[in-house]
RNA sequence: GGAGAGAUGGCUGAGUGGCCGAAAGCACAGGUUUGCUAAACCUGCGAGCGGGUAACUGCUCCGAGGGUUCGAAUCCCUCUCUCUCCGCCA
């Protein structure tokens, strides 16, 4: 959600960030039933201050209970009028992209996106790889098969050790995080139908939520939903900001349609595991700590000696409650090259305005910008898997791992 | 699952039909004074949406939605949520 204030003032702005994500949103009709919806507001409250003025009047003017009557009939004809638009607009602005910051690249997809930088040496094989799929049917540590037995195909299984790198992993990384000034968080892993709405996977990502039956319940895609759904509605104090948030947490989505060689192993499915960063902040701060969340997902990755690289993300890439968002691409030795691994987005006062989430200031209260990037995934130990393989198909512990595992490497049993 | 209580401004908490957008306290902001890791006193201070250069001013909001009434935080109905006790349970 923008500010329609915006649209009144500047509507070729808006016109123009449309234009270049492709939106179809009509901003003309937009435009007028926005106003046509304010000038019927101005009457509503002409005939409301009428009425109330009445009123007072009543307990010694018998006839202006009269008067009164009318006007409520009259009233009650336009406020539903006014409803109706209302609605309508409501319905029209649910769609409505944040505005694109002035950096972000054109492009259609995410060939568009602009590579930034390359951090890391690419490990170097003098024998056959495997993919993170094979390796981990190998070790047996990954049982997709079993997953798909319990659950359904895109659900799976860590197993022993494999399990145990992946508790260590995320152990480490909100370790981490909470070393720099990150609140931990253990959230619900469901959240209603407003917050999703708040924080942008409703309407736009509908058909990536798990739904309950019956109930206003869906399962979080991430706990972005949650962590900044936990500030709705409130007005923070200003000192306490920038609140930085983590957690991890499960995270279900329903993948609509997405096969093939991208989804061999466990690299695209139902249900993954997520240490996610959350930042609050002041609006002129949020470009700031948009590079803070980006720095903390690289230096995690250097900690666990992987090649990454950095892109900007291209418009037709970025998705509408964004304004400007990076991925970090890991390599993937086994892929052979490289996958998205972190997605951090600047969502700047989209979500906030939807949730209501503000700060004091001395001219009034203000809605604050959100950041939500991720800080490390499966995705992450897959990549560990394919670029720490050995030529027996065992993998080595990334080393600031062992202290939490208590073993420095993976092998077959015999 | 059973029984009861409740939902008011950033927080605590008064308020049972018009003088209530709402007492009081806390917190916060500005000021005065005494001075000294602070206290006392005074003043201001809910949110949102409009109009006006401005002073100022209109509308809405006391969990949500409906109803009664000339008039609802206050009465009625429905729903949601929270808390307490009991039961069950990781």
């Amino acid at each position: 959600m923008i500010d329609l204030k915006i649209l009144r003032e500047n509507i070729e702005l808006i016109k123009r960030n449309c234009a270049r994500r492709s939106c179809p949103i009509d901003i003309d009709a937009l435009f007028a039933v926005d106003n046509d919806s304010r000038v019927l507001l101005r009457e509503v409250e002409e005939l409301r201050a009428e009425r109330n003025r009445l009123s007072n009047e009543c307990r010694d003017n018998p006839e202006a209970r009269e008067q009164v009557k009318r006007i409520k009939t009259e009233l009650a004809q336009k406020e539903e009028k006014q409803a109706f638009l209302k609605a309508k607009l409501d319905q029209m602005t649910a769609f409505l992209p944040n505005l694109l910051a002035d950096d972000v690249p054109d492009g259609l997809d995410d060939s568009g996106n602009v590579e930034l930088r390359k951090v890391g040496q690419l490990p170097v094989f003098d024998f056959p790889v495997r993919d993170h799929q094979e390796l981990g049917e190998m070790l047996d540590i990954i049982d997709t098969q079993r997953g798909a037995k319990v659950a359904q195909t895109g659900f799976y299984y860590w197993k022993g050790k494999g399990a145990q790198l992946a508790q260590a992993l995320f152990f480490w990384t909100q370790q981490q995080l909470v070393n720099r000034g990150f609140t931990l968080f253990m959230t619900p892993c469901v959240a209603k139908e407003r917050t999703l709405f708040g924080t942008g996977y409703l309407p736009f990502f509908a058909d990536e939520t798990y739904q309950l039956k019956d109930e206003d319940l869906a399962l979080i895609g991430t706990s972005e939903q949650t962590l900044v759904g936990y500030h709705a509605d409130d007005i923070l104090e200003p000192e306490t900001l920038p609140l930085r948030y983590t957690a991890f947490s499960p995270c279900f989505r329903t993948e609509a349609g997405s096969y093939g060689r991208a989804a061999r192993g466990i690299f695209r499915v139902h249900q993954f595991h997520k240490v996610e960063q959350i930042i609050f902040c002041r609006p002129e701060d949020s470009p700031k700590f948009h590079e803070e969340c980006l720095a903390n997902e690289e230096y995690l990755l250097q900690q666990l000696g992987l090649p990454y690289r950095v892109v900007n993300v291209c418009v037709g890439d970025l998705g509408a409650p964004g304004s400007k968002k990076y991925d970090i691409e890991a390599w993937f030795a086994g892929f052979g090259g490289y996958r998205e691994v972190t997605s951090n987005t600047n969502l700047t006062a989209f979500q906030s305005r939807r949730l209501n989430i503000r700060f004091r200031q001395p001219e009034g209260t203000q809605f604050v910008h959100t950041i939500s990037a991720t800080a490390v995934t499966d995705r992450v130990l897959v990549a560990i898997m394919e670029n720490y393989q050995q030529p027996d198909g065992s993998i080595v512990v990334p080393e600031v791992l062992r202290p939490l595992t208590g073993f420095d490497r993976i092998e077959a049993k015999k």
